[in-house]
RNA sequence: GCCGCGUUGGUCAAGGGGUUAAGACGCCUCCCUUUCACGGAGGAAUCACGGGUUCGAAUCCCGUACGUGGUACCA
């Protein structure tokens, strides 16, 4: 079996959750099924004009490990597959269409259109449609007569090609994830399908792209649906009826209230991009998960369990196993609600999964990020080994792991002071000097000499150990205080208990 | 307005005629730990509403409400 899917990235405005669903639930089909994913670029009309976005949602798609067999970038038997550049062929099958009587040719001008929508406006059709009532009151090949449109086409008036919708017809299909879905064709628009320009409408491209690229499962987001009776009957007219694709209509991923928004993440302070995306005309930033601290594989994992799960109770997958599991029959059709919340726990148990070598790359850059300087490659793997428990994010790691690079420039003073007495500012004097005693440097002689000392003075060890945790760290976190001192060694052991008396 | 799609705890969700209605996140309590976490044991919290069909409905049907999408020479 082998199954082609395809997907067309509105590149507006950066990769939102959404959209890399979308790529994901057609990667996990493709793959599932032994089959190929095919990238093709929408860049018609202003998404052509965004600078970079192409870029940008390789990038994405890359970091994620979703890239596809045959894209842009990628090549593959049915290029191009950036739009822009399959211009011509587009008008040849809208004339064909015009030719069988399916389509038309329309001359109205912007404001005629307005004018129309203006007029015909009443109490119980606010929007009224160019359909099949309207078109017969409009300038177009219907119209007007053969020779009056020969003369306007002759003149190179600017025009577009638009469908016709049949008479009360009533569209079904079944969607992968729906089932039956259907329309009453009176109620759909006589939708363009050629600009003014040339360039196709979605509606033209997709049908005209699928059937040329030999696409056999075609999934979008949910917002497609009403418009799929269109598409359905362009590949009726056009004779591919046998070769159409089938379709899955994903579900939306909603905000806090309604759909998902760029001003949702600024607004409740969590990313909706998969990496950061600069608005090249406002300037705006989005953050995106990638910058924000995400593993890919943490990413990915949450956004293939929002909407689908495989009836078990397994929630960590990786890309292996989703690929194994997937199935779109389980995939919800209803939209689902976006839990910030859940997506860092994600992340946690993927931190904590995933071994000390395949995380050293990661957390090596945040720490660097953060000013502080690695040598020791050893060093840093005990140490990621020893917090990794505690990191929700990346960025987790500069407080968790810190102050193992670099003594701490603030201590948390407050957390000692109360209880703070001579007694034990005598405790750590003494037990400065014995520590330079120390000459084998371990575990067990630190802790033992501490304990010893502690009874000698007749104070409680555990007294002791927030005070010598401060000290060390600087608050009131990380692993065991002990442990902390035998990885720093004695030398800065003894300069932070020393430097950090003289505050208390 | 019209059309489409949807509705199981706060969130993600299993279950698709008979269940004490799984599980996870978050929240709360306790244990472990004289830090913070991890881990462990508990707890509170749900079938949108109204009619049918049926011996029996969260589950099937119809309405209503609510949510969401579409209604562009945007995708």
């Amino acid at each position: 079996m082998s199954v082609r899917v395809r997907f067309a990235p509105s590149p507006t405005g950066g990769l939102h959750l959404g959209g890399v669903r979308t790529v994901l639930y057609n990667y996990l089909f493709a793959k599932h099924h032994g089959g190929e994913f095919v990238l093709r670029i929408e860049d018609t009309d202003q998404t052509r004009f965004v600078a970079g976005a192409e870029e940008y949602i390789f990038n994405c798609l890359k970091w994620c490990g979703l890239l596809p067999d045959e894209s842009p970038v990628h090549g593959g038997p049915y290029g191009p597959y950036r739009q822009s550049e399959r211009k011509e062929m587009y008008r040849k099958y809208a004339e064909t269409l015009v030719a069988h009587g399916h389509a038309y040719y329309a001359f109205d001008t912007k404001e005629e259109l307005e004018q129309m929508r203006e007029s015909f406006k009443t109490e119980e059709n606010t929007s009224p449609q160019y359909d099949h009532n309207i078109r017969k009151k409009m300038r177009n090949s219907l119209t007007l007569t053969t020779d009056e449109v020969k003369e306007l086409l002759e003149k190179d008036t600017r025009h577009v090609i638009r469908i016709k919708m049949p008479e009360h017809e009533m569209i079904s299909f079944t969607d992968m994830i729906r089932g039956e879905v259907s329309f009453q064709t009176d109620l759909v628009d006589d939708k363009v399908l050629l600009k003014a320009d040339g360039m196709p409408t979605y509606h033209l491209a997709v049908v005209v792209d699928d059937y040329l690229m030999k696409i056999t499962h075609a999934f979008r987001g949910e917002e497609w649906l009403p418009s799929a009776p269109v598409h359905l009957l362009l590949w009726k007219y056009l004779g591919w009826e046998k070769h159409m694709p089938q379709w899955a209509h994903l579900p939306l991923i909603l905000g806090p209230n309604g759909k998902l928004s760029k001003r949702d993440g600024a607004k409740y302070g969590f990313p909706v991009f998969a990496m950061n995306w600069t608005d090249p005309k406002t300037n705006e930033l989005t953050e995106g998960f990638f910058e924000k601290g995400f593993l890919p594989e943490a990413f990915i994992n949450l956004l293939a369990v929002l909407g689908w799960n495989d009836g078990t109770e397994k929630e960590m997958y990786s890309m292996d196993e989703l690929i194994a599991s997937f199935d779109i029959n389980r995939v919800h059709s209803a939209g689902a609600k976006f839990d910030y919340e859940k997506a860092k726990w994600f992340n946690h148990e993927w931190i904590k999964s995933k071994d000390v070598r395949s995380l050293k790359y990661d957390v090596r850059l945040v720490l660097e990020s953060g000013g502080l300087i690695i040598t020791d490659d050893i060093y840093l793997e005990k140490i990621i080994e020893l917090v990794k428990d505690r990191c929700t994010l990346l960025p987790d790691f500069i407080q968790q792991a810190g102050f193992f690079f670099k003594a701490p420039t603030t201590l948390d003073v407050d957390a000692v002071k109360p209880k703070w007495t001579e007694e034990k500012k005598m405790f750590f004097e003494e037990y400065i000097i014995r520590l330079k005693g120390i000459g084998n440097w371990e575990l067990a002689t630190i802790e033992n000499s501490f304990k010893e000392l502690a009874v000698a003075k007749n104070i409680k060890p555990g007294e002791l150990q927030l005070p010598m945790r401060v000290m060390l760290v600087g608050g009131k976190f990380g692993p065991a205080v002990m442990q902390i001192a035998e990885l720093i060694g004695k030398e800065e052991t003894v300069n932070r208990i020393a430097k950090a008396l003289k505050e208390f």
